[in-house]
DNA sequence: TGTACATCAGTGAACGCGCGTTCACTGATGTAC
DNA sequence: TGTACATCAGTGAACGCGCGTTCACTGATGTAC
């Protein structure tokens, strides 16, 4: 059956929040299109509707859930949150960037493009945030800080032992509020 | 045919050679068991002699990767060789921590428990190259110093864009030296 | 040491499942009069 | 405003390919005498 136009958006927007969540929590690879739209409530028909293809979602889910993750913030407890147990347990409405950044790479041009323009705002919001009073310093702690968080997180999830995987995530968090 | 007990020894190395490589290369899922073996010069066929299973091949690649990734070094020139542009355009042979970490996470127990065994001792490893006095801010400039390392590599290595990668690299290499 | 036989590493065809993708169909929406 | 028709979002069956895995077979190795 058809359907209004508006409801056509957000069937759009209900795809990509389900392909956000699955590909988060699961990979790219691991999450078939007939689950994503399953998760959205759909058959797996309706997809082609919507996207060109697997890859076209990929590139599109990766853009919406950046997108989604540039709001605004203060440096000191933008660390905290995200140096948290908290995240680490929740990569599936985590930051995309310590879910799906390595996995990124063996994607598509358009995946790639979308995860290029993301980082590059991202360290530009974060170097306007980070103390320190010449542009270059504040850009190098960002850059700097940015990778120890990014790479906490992933080393984190990485280990079986929640104990180990705390103590990556919080002397992380301590080296760079050391700073 | 048959072949000696030593040729057998020597031709499972080499798989775990080639699915090393493959692996890091291009992510556990997009490499198949046939690519592997004949990448290490074999048929498909014989990999169920070696291996149970493809999971059993990717938690024994990751334990041979990281056992011979486990050398003696220097805090300082390992610092710099690992950020570097060669090591980011050479994923293939190069740490597999960077290249395969975040993909261990949605891997079998025996993967993430090879995985974890070799954090452990590459930061108890660190912990002893790096500088101060105290053990604990060692221990912390050891896991901060990893963090960034890992999450240099992988943003780097997930952009389009060469000379922003090599920003990044050169930039979180500065900011762990500056420490 | 030499010979006969059992073992078993590697081969390549085959199987079956899952996944991405296609397509004829349905029926509600939106438009033309 | 009401009616008739065209449009098209979503359905679900079907297709085909690739991949992990199995298996009967081959022939070189290793062992028993």
């Amino acid at each position: 059956m058809k359907v209004s136009r508006e409801q056509v958006a957000e069937n759009r927007e209900a795809i990509l929040k389900a392909a956000g969540q699955l590909f988060r929590e699961k990979g790219f690879d691991a999450v078939g299109v007939a689950e994503v739209m399953n998760a959205a409530g759909f058959t797996h028909g309706g997809f082609y509707g919507h996207f060109r293809s697997k890859d076209d979602l990929i590139a599109q889910t990766l853009a919406y859930l950046l997108e989604k993750a540039s709001g605004d913030f203060d440096f000191k407890p933008f660390v905290d949150r995200y140096l948290s147990a908290a995240h680490r347990d929740n990569a599936a409405t985590g930051c995309p960037t310590a879910a799906l950044a390595a996995a990124t790479r063996q994607q598509s041009a358009a995946a790639r493009e979308a995860m290029t323009s993301a980082q590059r705002g991202h360290i530009d919001r974060l170097s306007g945030k980070v103390e320190g009073k010449r542009a270059a310093a504040r850009r190098r702690a960002a850059i700097g800080s940015w990778s120890a968080m990014v790479g906490a997180m992933i080393l984190a999830r990485s280990v079986d032992d929640s104990e180990f995987a705390d103590e990556i995530i919080k002397e992380t968090r301590a080296w760079i509020n050391a700073k």
